[in-house]
DNA sequence: AGGAAGATCTACT
DNA sequence: GTAGATCTTCCTA
């Protein structure tokens, strides 16, 4: 079998950032290091664009902090908020702002590894949040920028054909101004999704 | 220098 | 479950 061949295309990520937010859901998050892989599946994702969206980081214009989101699909795009490093993935064609925000996994590889990263024992928590699921993986600004599209790279995701029965939809998480729309997609029923302070307000 | 930012942890009721 | 402190870059003045 050829690994290569699971990787997903730069195709994959040429697309709107809310296509791409759901078609992720289900593919496999994979963090090499060294010799080590650390993996999971993702069980929730959120879909940010450029100008229009208030919630964005594009939405301030090109700047030198968020020229990431201009670039084509297919990069990580990571920034720090409250302490916590969050992981994007870039879509879209080149000059049309989006991105996607992953904000959840269900641990497969290296679970060990993670729970000494994290600290903590209880796999729920591992990786049940934007800022658990770098540090669990160790994904810093460091790896701001690196295509994830190639097999050699540290971050790359993979279709491992795990099949997602239904995802739900809800408004975006902790944004202080959100769009009308309901751009935070997750899978149903699935523990490992993350489970914010005042679930209801988002439903 | 000061404050905002897609969050998390802890310690309570 | 809920409130509150605290996390640490980077942006704006």
């Amino acid at each position: 079998m050829n690994f290569n061949k699971n990787i997903l295309s730069k195709k994959f990520y040429l697309n709107n950032a809310k296509i791409v937010a759901v078609n992720l859901l289900g593919k496999v998050l994979v963090r090499r290091m060294d010799d080590k892989i650390l993996s999971g599946i993702i069980v929730e994702t959120e879909a940010y664009f450029g100008e229009n969206d208030p919630a964005s980081r594009a939405s301030k214009g090109y700047k030198n902090f968020n020229k990431l989101m201009w670039e084509e699909g297919g990069k990580t795009f990571i920034y720090m908020v409250h302490g916590n490093w969050l992981l994007n993935i870039v879509t879209s064609p080149q000059n049309i702002p989006s991105a996607v925000l992953i904000r959840a996994l269900q641990p497969l590889e290296g679970i060990e590894i993670m729970k000494k990263n994290r600290g903590i024992d209880n796999i729920y928590r591992l990786t049940s949040g934007p800022g658990m699921l770098t540090k669990a993986l160790k994904i810093d600004k460091s790896l701001n920028g690196v295509e994830v599209t190639s097999p050699q790279s540290p971050i790359c995701i993979e279709d491992r054909g795990y099949k997602v029965f239904k995802i739900c939809c809800s408004h975006r998480i902790g944004v202080k101004r959100d769009l009308p729309e309901k751009l935070r997609f997750y899978i149903k029923d699935n523990p490992f999704v993350s489970l914010p302070r005042k679930c209801q307000q988002y439903l």
